[in-house]
DNA sequence: GTTTTTGCACTGACCAGTCAGTTCAAAAAT
DNA sequence: ATTTTTGAACTGACTGGTCAGTGCAAAAAC
């Protein structure tokens, strides 16, 4: 569809300029251009239905392009979505190691840093629903081809929790009897599963209830030992 | 569900005994036994591959029937797999409710509740590892069938959460001003992936360890007003 | 004798991946 | 400055295969 005319070429949409590959000066913008509708379209699609419900004819329709460009530029529908999560993973993770550099900076304790890392989180959500939920679905299936990938970036995000708590450790301001492995994961599944929850079911919430809801449990005021109120 | 060697009954698992429809005295236990190693076939296929990558041939084959058995059980291949849905948060529902239950007998606060949940929840999860993996897999999926089965079924869940809170705060053990919808998904996000990474990335860890963790992160141990070491 | 299961052939829809051909802007030739 | 060539990017009809679901007669279980 889409004869197309004289194809009035979608300048350079420019959504964000990752790790944009080459671009030798003359760069094949285009061919980025393309890609970037491909990941935009397939996200969404993969999200709601799953990678296997998702059919390529449905990937190219949504992206306004033929079938044949979408193996134009990848190899196939599983690369196409391994490439996906690598850009994705690469962002929240570069997000979250800002975040806590930022504290760092700023002088602030490693409870800030988690603090901060946890609004980062919250704010990767909000931006981009539709990735977080593949994430989710598809991290802890065996047997997948893009098990490795999904190891490899699953491994690259959460070191960077896992970095804070063992500084934190170190500096006396968390106890050196936490399971560092395991307080990160559980910290990851608090922002993950709190912030799904807060897309799908109460998205009239604002970014600050629910970080504020967060905060709260991270630093023990829930059950902890608190101070009236 | 999880075929889990031969079955010898560990502890009393009580797999159904749900709300197993009629039963009238003589029931027909063998129909009932057939879908229940159908859904023991599907769950883990399931979890591995997700739905749409499964086949009913390979849910037949490995239950042990025939194709036709299926579809003389039950209707579709989603029939069967929003029963399987319904059949396991039912177990995991009264686990929850039994937990909580028996701490109030035993005259315990509701943060030894929360706690008891923490470990009912981990049991669970360590019984029916796939289970949980589906569920995690699908719940924030829209545009499905069983999206309303699902939305039940998960309200179910977290009502139980939701309660115990409540109740907390009514009797001044837990702050006011925390958010319990958003507390509770939090709770159950952090039980949840710390679960799932314990089974997937350290299984040679003990129930108790992961139990540990996550107690100190509820009682704010971690990074809340704490005691030395 | 009724219920449940089996085995197996069949259908029709659907889908990943292919490939011969088209488009067009920029480079090269004139 | 005009024409010709090039090749990267894109197209969409087509293929070979897969799979949910059906139909049914005979066997097994109860």
């Amino acid at each position: 569809m889409i004869p197309r005319g004289p194809d009035r070429g979608a300048v350079a949409v420019r959504i964000d300029a990752m790790e944009s590959s080459s671009a030798t000066s003359s760069g094949s913008t285009r061919r980025e251009a393309t890609r970037q509708k491909l990941y935009e379209a397939a996200v969404t699609l993969i999200a709601e239905q799953g990678f296997s419900a998702t059919t390529v004819d449905e990937i190219a329709e949504r992206a306004g392009v033929a079938k044949g460009t979408v193996y134009y530029n990848f190899a196939s529908k599983s690369v196409l979505f391994e490439e996906l999560l690598r850009h994705g993973v690469g962002l929240l993770t570069a997000s979250l190691r800002d975040a806590a550099a930022r504290t760092e900076r700023e002088g602030g304790t490693k409870v800030d840093a988690l603090d901060a890392m946890i609004r980062a989180g919250l704010v990767f959500i909000d931006r981009y629903p539709a990735f977080t939920q593949l994430y989710v679905a598809e991290l802890w299936r065996t047997n997948r081809a893009w098990q490795s990938t999904l190891m490899m970036v699953r491994q690259q995000a959460v070191a960077v929790v896992e970095g804070v708590l063992r500084e934190g450790i170190e500096r006396g301001e968390f106890s050196d009897e936490i399971d560092v492995q395991l307080t990160a994961a559980a910290l990851v599944g608090m922002v993950l599963v709190a912030a799904l929850d807060w897309q799908a079911f109460q998205p009239e919430r604002s970014l600050d209830d629910v970080h504020a809801a967060l905060s709260r449990l991270l630093q023990g005021r829930v059950s902890g030992s608190h101070q009236g109120h």
